[in-house]
DNA sequence: GACAATAGTGGGTCGGCACCCACTATAGGG
DNA sequence: CCCTATAGTGGGTGCCGACCCACTATTGTC
């Protein structure tokens, strides 16, 4: 993950440019909130997946578990629909994640083209795993704030995020 | 770009779970502040990559281009140590910003080796309108926001920025 | 019972990004 | 002058995310 960037400078209390040091970001750049939430959000992201990459695991992995322990059993299509995948990548991801027992997949008795898929045990128990990963990584990326910044922060976003057009 | 989510679901005053809805991003995810990020981040960050592309650019170009245009001609090794980039992709991305005329590249005469990499005027014009381009996807994604409340963003955002290790 | 629609699967494509190596040209120190 | 370091370049590799298509199994409808 070497595209990350720093502005080596602090916050320069004086009026003058604070050294641009041959490593400053643009200003230009550094203007945008997109340009922050992109690069913030590309190192967030880059960490967690790096240390689940350690365990032979993935991003999609860790939503799949998150979704099956919240909201229950799904079939791979209601998978598919909630996270808005492809469904045949959902299912290399099911097969992955039952291949190491951290799902069960059954034939819907009901509808016996569905494949019903349910957490396992072990699967909670790597989803809590993997949550003080992404806790261990929230704590070192927002480690300038205070909680309760980090508290406003999380609203903003959480408001940010509500507004994502998903499917309009 | 079909990799994103929206919780259907409206502020919720009242206490109980508001309708899960089949929709819903699981809240073992929405908790975190680095899912909220990455994924906003990935939102703002493929709008942006999307309207570029429609000109034939990347998001490189747009950085290379703020980075001449706010601290001026750079070698083209000083650009690879500043965005940390592989020398010999960013060869690339000057080659293309050349051929279409938007920077220039001369020798430089003290040190043969060095290729010395200015904006050209329409390089600066192209910028101008790239951020245009920046600003609108910003207005669409941080719609949601008061301008009090985008400061405070930009500002939250601006300190974990600042301190993300860039070369430790 | 024939038929369109749906669920899942396996296989492959494509573009982007990061990375690496081999090579040339030039600079600079001993 | 030789030798090492540096700047740029061209040509590759590998990974990943998103996508697509063809195929099978099953359903529900008429």
């Amino acid at each position: 993950m070497p595209s990350e960037e720093s502005t080596v400078t602090a916050p320069a209390p004086d009026g003058a440019p604070p050294a641009p040091s041959a490593l400053a970001t643009p200003p230009t750049l550094l203007e945008f909130s997109t340009y922050l939430l992109s690069r913030t959000g590309k190192a967030v992201r880059g960490r967690l997946a790096e240390r689940l990459a350690r365990r032979g695991l993935r991003l999609w992995d860790m939503a799949v578990l998150a979704v099956l322990a919240d909201f229950g059993p799904h079939a791979q299509r209601e998978l598919v629909r909630r996270l808005r995948v492809d469904p045949s990548d959902m299912a290399k991801v099911a097969d992955r994640l039952a291949a190491d027992g951290y799902v069960e997949r059954a034939r819907d008795t009901a509808d016996r083209r569905r494949v019903v898929v349910t957490v396992t045990d072990a699967g909670r128990a790597l989803l809590a795993e993997l949550c003080a990963e992404a806790r261990d990584v929230q704590d070192e990326v927002l480690a300038p704030l205070s909680a309760a910044e980090r508290q406003v922060l999380h609203d903003l976003l959480g408001r940010v995020h509500a507004h994502l057009p998903g499917a309009p």
